[in-house]
RNA sequence: GGGCCAAUAGCUCAGUCAGGUUGAGCGCUCGGCUGAUAACCGGGAGGCCCGCGGUUCAAAUCCGCGUUGGCCCA
């Protein structure tokens, strides 16, 4: 065998190399990849800038990167992009394509990437890498949310503060600037951290919601709210926390088990006797009493109840009686009559803490029953109701037009209002409460409750409700438009929409979006210092920069104006002879992400992408962001245009441990990137999160998946560097592959319809953003037909002579095969994508500015398809058979049988036959659909033969054994006497004929013919030596084309002459120029066990 | 307390929408292959498909009630 070059000489010289060179032709619907002059392009001027699997000058095989180690890939991969600017080329490479508005969830630059965000923004960066190389324009600007409140409770940590007047004393300026370093410090680390997951977004140009640009998208929405007549100033009842000392959100409220005080509480009625009996685990809430709700069509009954010697009459819900007359330890009672709640209606009763409060609830409709909805038969069946603090008592008190009446102020202490109590914080008032409403004689009884209560999300301090003067956008009166609007965008997984996401827009209350803090986007509210002056506007909303300089009293410069605090905030308008104020309020920081759609854009100081673009095409994050930031934008995008600001969603899940338990600190059950980075390697990291339903469904993290994901890759490197000595060997460039040059076999068919196959169904996983489908079907491609079946059947061909039509055939199959994969596995992998790609062509500067493979349908055969996985099921029996047979596969066998009686199955076995003659190693297939030679041997039913015969059913046992069916028909023969069986006498087993052994494959059987003879014995002894030739060879680590001298001695005549036999086939397949037999005498000497036989062989390298 | 999602081999997951003999990978074990070789392939063992009811000729799959975990809400 020849070779026109040497070994590792540069066969990669042609100068003029293709673009993407098995590109299919665009499909008419396809949107056409922009393919500019070709000339423009980095071209082979730069190839020592290629990666080098092998290298090419005189080193050996030592030196081949024989393993796939991702970091090595990844580091020379990530110097490659940066050196060449790959990102930029690809973006560059797609400019001209259809646009496609993606926005980036801004992570919040309180802390670092956990596995959870790095799944986001890695699902993230698949699905933009495969976008754009299904042709499109990506918007890839990634986002930060950098306000609020968890900042400024982190910098407080930092500086020691506890409450906000250690911030008004420090200076809010110099506050507000540390909120901002420690928010940029973040930031700039979490741009490392997701660059570090290879994340292709532009990270030179983040939106930041920090920024102006930013804070006016903002505004401009907010602006557009009010202009919609949907911004509104009131009380509110709110979750507020004490410390931070500021309404928060709910859903920056946590849940957590605490123990409270539980008390049921006598509130005596006005005009008749009796008391009405409420419960509560809120004792503070009791001075700010207003009503007392009932349920309208429960029974109540009165009862008079004794304890003591004295009796009391209690008004009780029927279905609470005893217990909560159990709880006052009274011994007895009696029912004296029975009301419905309806009929209580109207009662009044006197307040129960009358003379040790200042002030209480006493103006028109106070102190009163009401009938609501949030009554149970739960407790008492009676509701205590502060519309000053409690929600549900709140909205019914507005819906009764009872006055808000609130003794506590904005530091959760009471007011002077509040009597006895003023000046005390509301939780540490409990006791005292308890103690005066038992000395009053109001108390029933007093114990404790578990259950669970909101804390601040940031500084864990228990929150309060507390009706406060709040401003909100009252998408209550948009919820069908948003409702609507909901049908409009179409979600991922769609149940995650219809239920959970419905449900939660259903009920969402007005926004409150006002926060009494400082780290934020300031409100641009202005309302008049003086509200009752003549031609005052209740409000003035500023909506840009630009307005504001126009509006403002004082002199403002809309280029360099900060809107932040405290810099607005002395700034007045005055129109029409009234002077107007800024509220001091910044927004709620689910503000500044609801308008990222707008903030990506820079719009509105920017507006021509944002004509061109709004709104967002795609959104991406976790099930946590159902009641975030999918639920925000909404509400902000209808509010102020009437539309949802994003089309699509994809909701994606947690990244929890491997027992499905959320990762904590406390729980010690974390795993960092960094840790899975270091491990596994960042492709094996991606492949893994990706390999995994994207769809609502959580991961359980586990270290042997990320281990198997990395193995499935290390199939994948192992085919593609496979060809890779024997095409240098040849000259042969894969990126001049031409299926049209060669022959292809019915292998290469086979594969490159399967190649098809999957881009088809990859192409239709990928329309529905099934990542993890797609992903799967591509792995599964590679490992169970490209490695597994494709390989192994080529393997001969690559050591056919040099200009070998077959091998030909078999190179470019090949190279199309993984030049096509490796672009499909490009958005999951892409470093290991780059580094294939560069070795193979590298015609482009990068694998990701190419197009995504799509399936030819003329490459597609299915009956091919159909007619090689019976193949394979056949193969797959037969080694099972020749496992049973005890007959290794090196050693051929005469023939198999295949029986079937499945006429597919027959016609595809003799449809490929020779590849099946090959892969199994005999010498003859046959197809029948009853196998005759099985041999049927007797079974005797001693259950029948022995009550028939009684004594001589022993001997009759053993006669009968093992004879054929024909034997036992014609009568068996015992001790001379001739007896006929029934048929229930003897069942018969179907046994192959000796030497025959059979396996069950899914069509049918198939049977190998293991026997021996002189023929298969030489053959097989011959590739045994082969065998343990080459082992030696490579041991010795000897150059696949080195010529060696062996000599060989076998310790049994007849073996010895076998391979005496075989001597040419033998020192052609090792490349020995000389090849002795009798002793062994060279350089190594080894000795092997070959089937029982002692072979003792010598190898010598011959320069 | 309520809504949604999940529970299938020792582990990670398919299969559930459209009911018809539970599959894959890893791990274990036995074997095979061998110029992809610290790679690769096959056989085997291993499942009350979370539990209990119901619908049906037939349920991992549909329905109801629970248990456990996750997310969200109160």
């Amino acid at each position: 065998m020849t070779h026109r070059n040497p070994p590792w000489s540069d066969t990669r010289t042609t100068p003029d190399r293709r673009i993407d060179s098995d590109q299919q032709t665009a499909d008419s619907g396809g949107s056409p990849v922009s393919e500019s002059d070709p000339t423009e392009r980095p071209t082979d001027a730069d190839q020592t800038r290629r990666f080098d699997i092998y290298p090419r000058e005189g080193r050996g095989m030592e030196d081949i990167a024989d393993q796939y180690t991702p970091s090595d890939v990844e580091s020379v991969v990530g110097e490659y992009w940066d050196e060449n600017d790959a990102y930029e080329a690809t973006k560059e490479a797609h400019a001209d394509d259809p646009s496609f508005f993606f926005v980036d969830g801004p992570p919040y630059t309180s802390g670092q990437m956990h596995l959870g965000t790095a799944w986001n923004k890695t699902l993230k960066d698949a699905v933009i890498r495969h976008k754009r190389m299904t042709g499109h324009q990506v918007t890839d600007r990634p986002g930060y949310d950098m306000h609020g409140l968890p900042i400024e409770v982190k910098v407080e940590e930092e500086l020691g503060f506890t409450s906000k007047r250690d911030i008004e004393e420090f200076g809010m300026e110099q506050f507000i600037q540390k909120c901002k370093e420690f928010a940029v410090r973040n930031r700039e680390a979490m741009d490392e951290d997701f660059q570090s997951i290879g994340a292709w977004m532009d990270w030179d140009n983040p939106y930041q919601t920090l920024s102006p640009e930013y804070m006016e998208s903002a505004w401009w929405a907010f602006s557009k709210v009010a202009e919609n007549g949907l911004v509104e100033q009131g009380k509110r009842s709110v979750n507020y926390c004490p410390r931070c000392q500021t309404a928060i959100a709910a859903n920056e409220v946590e849940y957590d088990e605490i123990t409270s005080p539980s008390i049921y509480v006598k509130f005596p009625l006005k005009g008749r006797e009796g008391n009405l009996v409420i419960w509560t685990t809120t004792p503070w809430t009791i001075p700010a009493n207003t009503f007392v709700a009932v349920d309208g069509e429960m029974t109540y009954q009165e009862v008079r109840a004794e304890k003591d010697g004295e009796s009391e009459v209690l008004y009780l819900a029927e279905p609470c009686v005893e217990e909560v007359l159990k709880k006052g330890r009274y011994e007895d009672y009696e029912v004296l009559s029975e009301v419905t709640g309806e009929e209580m209606v109207g009662w009044e009763y006197d307040h129960p803490l009358d003379g040790v409060v200042a002030e209480y609830a006493d103006f028109e409709g106070a102190g009163q029953v009401y009938t609501a909805e949030y009554v149970e038969a739960d407790r008492t069946g009676l509701v205590h109701s502060a519309p000053g603090h409690g929600q549900e008592d709140f909205a019914r008190g507005q819906e009764l037009g009872l006055d808000v009446f609130v003794p506590v102020d904005d530091k959760g202490e009471f007011t002077e209002q509040g009597g006895d109590y003023a000046g005390t914080f509301v939780r540490d008032a409990n006791p005292e409460v308890i103690e005066d409403l038992d000395e009053l004689g109001h108390l029933l009884h007093a114990g404790e409750h578990d259950h669970r209560y909101g804390h601040c999300w940031r500084c864990d301090t228990d929150i309060i409700f507390l009706a406060t003067d709040q401003w909100f956008i009252t998408v209550t009166d948009v919820k069908e438009q948003l409702l609507d609007n909901i049908e409009e965008s179409e979600w991922h997984p769609q149940w995650a929409r219809d239920n959970r996401f419905r449900d939660f827009v259903s009920d969402a209350p007005d926004w409150n979006v006002s926060r009494q803090r400082y780290w934020g986007i300031p409100l641009p509210i202005w309302v008049p210092q003086d509200a009752d002056a003549e031609g005052a506007q209740e409000m003035i909303v500023v909506g840009t920069r630009e307005e504001l300089a126009e509006r403002a009293d004082q002199d403002v410069d809309p280029e360099t104006v900060d809107l932040h605090r405290p810099s607005v905030d002395p700034i007045t308008i005055t129109e029409d002879g009234v002077t107007y104020e800024r509220v001091p309020d910044v927004f709620d920081v689910w503000i500044d992400s609801s308008v990222a759609t707008w903030g990506t854009l820079d719009f509105p100081g920017e507006t021509e992408a944002y004509d061109e673009l709004w709104p967002a095409d795609l959104i991406i994050e976790a099930h946590d962001q159902t009641r975030g930031w999918f639920w925000s934008q909404l509400g902000m995008g209808t509010a102020a245009t009437g539309e949802s600001p994003y089309k699509e969603v994809i909701m994606h899940g947690f990244a929890n441990d491997k027992d499905g338990r959320k990762m904590s600190k406390s729980v010690g059950n974390i795993v960092t990137p960094e840790e899975a980075i270091d491990r596994a390697g960042r492709d094996p990291l991606r492949a893994y999160l990706l390999s995994h339903d994207q769809q609502g469904v959580d991961l359980s993290f586990e270290w042997d998946g990320l281990a198997d994901t990395q193995s499935t890759l290390n199939i994948f490197w192992n085919v593609f560097r496979f060809p890779l000595p024997y095409m240098d060997l040849d000259g042969y460039d894969p990126a001049e592959a031409d299926l049209s040059e060669g022959e292809l076999t019915v292998v290469d068919e086979w594969v490159l319809s399967r190649l098809q196959t999957v881009e088809a169904e990859m192409a239709d996983a990928w329309d529905d953003y099934e990542v993890s489908t797609a992903l799967n079907t591509l792995l599964d491609f590679i490992t169970q037909d490209v490695s597994r079946f494709y390989v192994k059947a080529i393997r001969e061909r690559m050591w056919d002579e040099e200009d070998s039509a077959s091998k030909l055939g078999a190179y470019a199959t090949l190279s199309t095969v993984l030049s096509e994969s490796i672009r499909l596995i490009a958005p999951y992998a892409p470093y290991m994508a780059e580094r294939m790609y560069q070795r193979l062509d590298g015609s482009e500067t990068t694998v990701h500015m190419l197009s995504y493979p799509e399936a030819d349908e003329e490459r597609r055969d299915e009956e091919l398809e159909a007619n090689m996985a019976v193949l394979r099921d056949v193969e797959e029996a037969a080694a099972h058979a020749r496992q049973l047979g005890g007959r290794k596969l090196r050693w051929p066998v005469s023939r198999i049988v295949v029986e079937s009686e499945d006429a597919e199955v027959a016609d595809a076995v003799e449809a490929l036959s020779d590849l099946l003659a090959e892969r199994v190693n005999t010498r003859d297939v046959q197809v029948v659909e009853g196998f005759d030679e099985l041999v049927e041997t007797a079974e005797p039913q001693m259950s029948v033969i022995g009550p028939e015969f009684g004594a001589d059913a022993q001997k009759i046992m053993e006669a009968v054994e093992g004879l054929s069916r024909a034997e036992v028909e014609s009568g068996v023969e015992v001790d001379g006497e001739t007896y006929d069986l029934t048929d229930e006498m003897v069942s018969y087993r179907a046994e192959p004929p000796e030497h025959v052994t059979g396996a069950d494959f899914e069509g049918g059987t198939v049977y190998v013919d293991t026997e021996l003879t002189d023929d298969i014995e030489s053959e097989g002894y011959a590739r045994d030596v082969i065998r343990r030739i080459q082992e030696m060879r490579k041991q010795l680590d000897l150059d696949v084309e080195a010529e060696i001298d062996v000599s060989l001695a076998v310790d049994d005549d007849r073996v010895a002459g076998f391979v005496e036999e075989n001597r040419d086939l033998i020192a052609e397949e090792v490349r020995a120029r000389e090849l002795d037999l009798g002793s062994a005498d060279g350089e190594t000497v080894e000795t092997w066990d070959v089937e029982d036989v002692s072979v003792t062989i010598a190898v010598t390298q011959l320069d």
